[in-house]
Parts: structure tokens; sequence; C-alpha cells
RNA sequence: GGCGGGGUAGCUCAGUUGGUAAGAGCGACGGAUUCAUAACCCGUAGGUCGGCGGUUCAAGUCCGCCCCCCGCCA
């Protein structure tokens, strides 16, 4: 069977995530990874916070709090707000931990080196003598060199959109300690993207994994494959124009993967002095954490040689995993050119397992020297703003999730953002869209359960109806729109998946107004119930199409129907089984409220008052 | 300045490889109905598909130029 191994990007763990990052990474990949649970498929939703880099170390210092203390506290608040809004991860780590994630990064990299896709380079950079560290760029801030402002940042002015070359700054100063830096070389380690693929058909290089990599791109990177924002961004832009080029995968840092963790002369021309002020650049471990997860996640199964089923492919069966990475557009790159490069290159030969083994004394998995499972697709989202203007908790221009949930059911939350998910195009969230959406959900889906179960409630007995003629909604309809969902959420086409959902809502309110059972309740016992049994019967099929994407709300709905356990698969679900004629249903309730004019202004007010107050 | 993404009904947007007289939801208007969360169902109005030119038997859909918005990079 096709197994299905789902990535959510890894969070930085560096401050609160938004309805932004959820409506790009997370609920398209919850969806997508539910629906699959559902229909049987052999799904690992993988995810977990990215915790090392500058930003951090800033932050926490600035707080007065060690790393370590800072990420994990970021890494519980994530979880929460993911959990709350009901995003089921399989296993959700933290890539500050040693075993598995330092150990797997560092083999990245050792097999990296040893297939020749290392290599390492001198390169100025800022060292300040007083703090006795090298200053990355956000260390060390001066005046702008293009507009003349103070203060610049060592990565981008504050004024002016120039991205600052730190060594250029005029009179620079340490931000620590305000002293000035001196100017020194020091040798960096860089991953040579030169082998990368030029083009779809081209001939790949003779180092290890050039093939398979090369292979991959062939299925990858076409037309057919990828959407339209995600293909222009990697082929016409990243690939044919810019080229990919060497980028350093190592830091003179105190925070991250340390080099020191590896023996003496595993790494040529790294002296112990050296490999104990380096770690591993952050870009380059994070999204080994997707692995590195994924073996905390077959260890806590009682068996760590599972991850391999999801990683490791047999020598001639590219297609037995189809790994996804769900993720916003800033990421395309990562992903589409750099990470899969990392792990097609992690092919090697007898000499490269055992310069591997002999460093890291024993092999942390039985993957080394095996081919990497390499991704079938990258549906990256475009950005989402909120009330015109982006995200921005320093503005204070925000939603809190807190007080969000206090008021309203994170389902429809998740309902509106498919509804306006920037699949294609940036999109934005506004309370009135928010209220629009909730009530048409309400409305078209809420009310037809309602007035079904209602109605059975009242004249029925709260009972499935016996009697009366069969099938009489057509069956044909609904199984078309419950295919059409299916394929669509597989094709990563939300939308399109949640118009079905509607739809089908639709034909079952279009249906109880052609049969008029409060009419036929009085004169035909018979064809009411016939009527109202098969309205009831469409509603398990409603919960099961909605459970990828409102599951609180379709799990209440199976509960309502008085069935136990989960919603099934629409397609796999035999309703008059499931619902046979006598059923006692459960309690009929309201199952999406409506949110009314004057509470959506208050939160309009409560915005916008947050981020006068701010300013 | 370069690149990318947008510019389709009042609003938010769909429109795969060019081809049945341009679609959905919301909003507006009219009708029907009363089981239901004043919900549902039916119908109407409304668009020179940013502008100009080209290719084609046929273009919102391909090509060229121009205008406006957003983002990334200079």
């Amino acid at each position: 069977m096709t197994r299905l191994l789902v990535t959510s990007a890894l969070p930085y763990a560096n401050g609160p995530i938004h309805f932004g990052h959820l409506v790009g990474a997370y609920l398209p990949a919850d969806i997508f990874a539910r629906y699959h649970r559902l229909i049987g498929s052999d799904v690992l939703f993988v995810c977990g916070t990215d915790e090392h880099g500058v930003p951090i170390t800033v932050n926490a210092e600035k707080e007065g709090v060690g790393y370590q203390e800072y990420v994990d506290r970021w890494h519980e608040e994530i979880r929460g707000f993911l959990t709350r809004f009901g995003v089921e991860f399989d296993v959700f780590g933290q890539t500050s931990r040693p075993d598995p994630h330092h150990r797997l990064s560092l083999e990245f990299f050792l097999r990296l080196l040893h297939n020749r896709r290392i290599a390492p380079r001198e390169v100025k950079q800022f060292y300040c003598a007083t703090c006795d560290r090298f200053l990355s760029d956000r260390y060390v801030e001066g005046t702008c060199y293009s507009c003349g402002a103070e203060r610049a940042r060592g990565d981008e002015c504050r004024q002016c959109p120039t991205l600052i070359d730190p060594l250029k700054l005029i009179d620079p100063y340490c931000v620590t300690c305000r002293s000035t830096p001196e100017t020194r070389s020091v040798t960096q380690w860089e991953l040579l993207l030169e082998g990368y693929p030029k083009r779809v058909g081209g001939a790949p290089d003779d180092l290890p994994g050039g093939k398979s990599l090369q292979e991959w791109f062939d299925r990858f990177a076409t037309r057919e494959n990828l959407k339209p924002n995600v293909y222009s961004t990697v082929v016409t832009k990243l690939v044919e124009q810019e080229k990919p080029r060497a980028r350093p995968i190592t830091r003179n840092l105190r925070w991250g993967i340390p080099l020191s963790a590896l023996p003496d002369g595993a790494v040529p021309g790294l002296t112990p002095e050296e490999a104990a002020e380096k770690v591993l650049y952050v870009w380059f471990d994070a999204p080994i954490g997707y692995c590195s997860n994924t073996i905390l996640w077959a260890r806590e199964q009682g068996d760590e040689a599972r991850w391999r089923e999801y990683w490791i492919r047999p020598d001639d069966a590219p297609g037995d995993v189809r790994l996804v990475h769900f993720l916003g557009k800033d990421n395309i790159p990562f992903h589409c050119i750099i990470f899969p490069a990392m792990l097609a290159w992690q092919e090697t030969d007898a000499a490269g397992i055992e310069s591997v083994e002999k460093a890291l004394g024993g092999v942390l998995g039985p993957g080394v020297g095996e081919r990497y499972v390499l991704p079938e697709n990258v549906p990256a989202n475009e950005f989402y703003n909120l009330e015109g203007r982006k995200f921005s908790t320093s503005d204070r221009w925000y939603i809190d999730p807190d007080e969000f949930c206090e008021q309203f059911d994170p389902d429809v939350l998740r309902f509106t953002l498919v509804r306006t998910m920037p699949e294609s195009a940036d999109t934005e969230f506004t309370w009135r869209e928010f209220q629009a959406r909730t009530n048409e959900l309400a409305d078209a889906f809420g009310n037809f359960a309602s007035r079904v179960l209602k109605f059975a409630e009242k004249y029925f007995d709260n009972r499935v109806p016996a009697g009366g003629a069969k099938d009489l909604l057509d069956p044909a309809p609904v199984d078309e729109h419950v295919a059409g969902l299916g394929a669509a959420i597989d094709g990563y086409r939300l939308r399109t998946a949640l118009d079905h959902f509607v739809d089908i809502a639709r034909l079952g309110n279009k249906f109880f107004d052609e049969q008029q059972p409060w009419k036929s309740r009085k004169d035909d016992l018979e064809a009411c119930g016939a009527a109202i049994r098969a309205c009831i019967r469409l509603l398990p099929v409603l919960a099961g199409a909605a459970w990828p994407f409102i599951p609180r709300t379709a799990e209440r709905l199976w509960e309502m129907l008085g069935l136990e356990g989960r919603p099934t698969w629409p397609g796999s679900t035999d309703a008059a089984a499931l619902l046979p004629e006598g059923h006692l249903l459960g309690e009929a309730g309201v199952l999406v409220p409506k949110i009314s004019d004057d509470v959506v202004a208050a939160e309009v007010e409560k915005l916008h008052r947050r981020a006068a107050e701010g300013a």
C-alpha cells in the first residue's frame, strides 16, 4: 500500500504563530492527513518546532532566560495553539534534542562531506573581543551605508529597504556590549548546490545521489505536478534564472548543533578549537527535523526502525511513499531545492557508510547509504492577511487565539480559513467574512441537521422512521460530490473540496423542501417517514465529508445520530446499515451557532483598539 | 529597475490542456414555504473577463505592448 508522509513547515520557536501560519501550512496538512486517515491510508503527519538560530538567542538573552528554557516554552505555546485548532500530528518534536535530531543532522553533514557536496571556505565576519564571540548579522548594528540611518541592523536597515551587508556598516557596534567589533577571517563549510538539476531531462552529475536527484526533479518540477505558484517560483525563478549556489551550513554560534560532537579529525581542516565554536546553520538542521521527528515517533511506537518505512525507499520503487510538504510560499526554495538535494545526496558508498559509523560511533539508523524518499509535492500557499494588513505581533495587529476560542468554535475558523485559503493568491481574514462563512455553515449544514433531527424527534419518536418507499433520495449526485471532494483534497484543492461538501448539504435541503414532509406527515405518514429517513441517512455522509475540515463538529453530529466512534468516509459507509429503521437517535441540538452583527462589530473594534494602543 | 503573483457580476472569488450563448457564494430584489438556527427552496437583476493590438475557424484562456495593486530581489 502507498504510504503518505505529510509534513507541515516546522514553526520557529521564537514567538506566537497566527492564523496565517495555520491556514498556510498546518490546516491544509491536517485536512489532507485526516482525509487519508479516514479513507484508510497509511499516513504519518510529522511536525515539530525549529529551535536553533540567532533570533532565538537574541530574544532569550533579552529576556534573560536560557536558550533551552526559551524554546521549550515556545514549543509548548505553539503546540497548544495548533492543538486548540484541531491540528493533530502523529508527532511534534523539537530540533534542540540531541537524540535523535542532533545525531541525525551530523550524519547528514558527514555524508554530504564524504560525497563532496560540502566544502570549506574562508569568509570574513565580525568578532567582538569583549563578548568573545563572532557576531552574526543580528548581533551587529551601525549606520546604514545606503540611507544614513542610525541603528541599522546587520541584516536589514530600519529605514530603507536595503538588505545590509554587515561588513559595510558605518561605525558598527556589538548590540550586546556596544563595543566596536573587529573583522576576522573564519572558515565555514558550504553546501555546494551547483550540482542541482539545471532543467527537466538534464544530465545528472557523477557524484553520489546525482542521478536520483535528477530523476526526482524530472517528475517533480513539471507544470502538471506542481501548483502554478510553486512551479513558477521553483523552475522559472530559482532554477532557470538564479541558479542554486553554495550556501554556508556552519556558523560560529553557541546555540545549535555543535560540531564539537564529532570526534577530532572527522571533518578535515576543522581543528578542535574551531569545532568548539561552530554549530550547523539553523536552516540546514531544521528540515532534517522531519526525519528525526519521525524517528521520535517510531521510538514512541516501540520500534525505532519503523521510521525507515516512511523515509527510506527500496532501490527501484520511487513512488512507494508520497512525501508531501505543506508550507507557506516563503519556504518554497528550501523544500523544493535545498532539502531534496540534501536528501538525495545522502546516498553513498561503502566508504561513506564506514566513515559515518566511525565518526558517530555506530550509525544512528540503518538508513545510512540508502536512498531517502524525495517529495512528491510541495503544495505551498500564498500569504494570509488580516483586515487588509499583515498579521504582526509587534504592531499588535493580530487576533488572540485564547480570546478567540472563548467566543467561537475553532471549527468555524477552520471552515472560514479553507473558504478563503490563499491557494493561488494572497487573501485575507476579515471578521465580516468570518461571520458570513460561519453563518453559511450554520445555515446550509447545521440547520439541515437540525431540521431533520428535530423532525424525527417530534414526529417519529426520535427514531429512524420505518416503512414507505425506498431510495427516495437519488444517491448519484451525492456520490459524485463525495468522489469529487476526495479527489480535490488529494489534489491539494481544498477550497474546491469544501464546495463539494456544502453542495451535499444543499442537495439535502433541496430534497427536504421537495418532499414537504411537514405536509405529508398529516396525510401520508409512510411517505413522510421515507423522506425523513432518507435525510437522516444523508447525515452520516455529511459527517464523514465534514470530518477532515471540521472534525469536532462532525463528531458532534455523529453523536446526535446516536452513533458510536468517529465518522467514517462516506464512500465506505453504508448509511442504511448504520442507521437501520428504528435506530434510536441521539439528542438533537444546534450544531453550528450563528454569529450576530454586534459580536462581529465588537471584534473589529477590539482589533483596532489594540493596534492603536500599541502605537 | 528585475522577477513573480494578481487585476472576471456591488463584495469575496472559481474558471484544468483555447471551443457548448461567461460561473459560484454572499449582498440586492421578487416569489414559494413554515419542519428548522428569521433557516431552507425557486426565480430576477448585474460583467466591453484592467487597456490596446496580434495569432486562430474560435481567447478570460496563447503572444506583444501599456496601466494599476501586492510580494520578493536589486
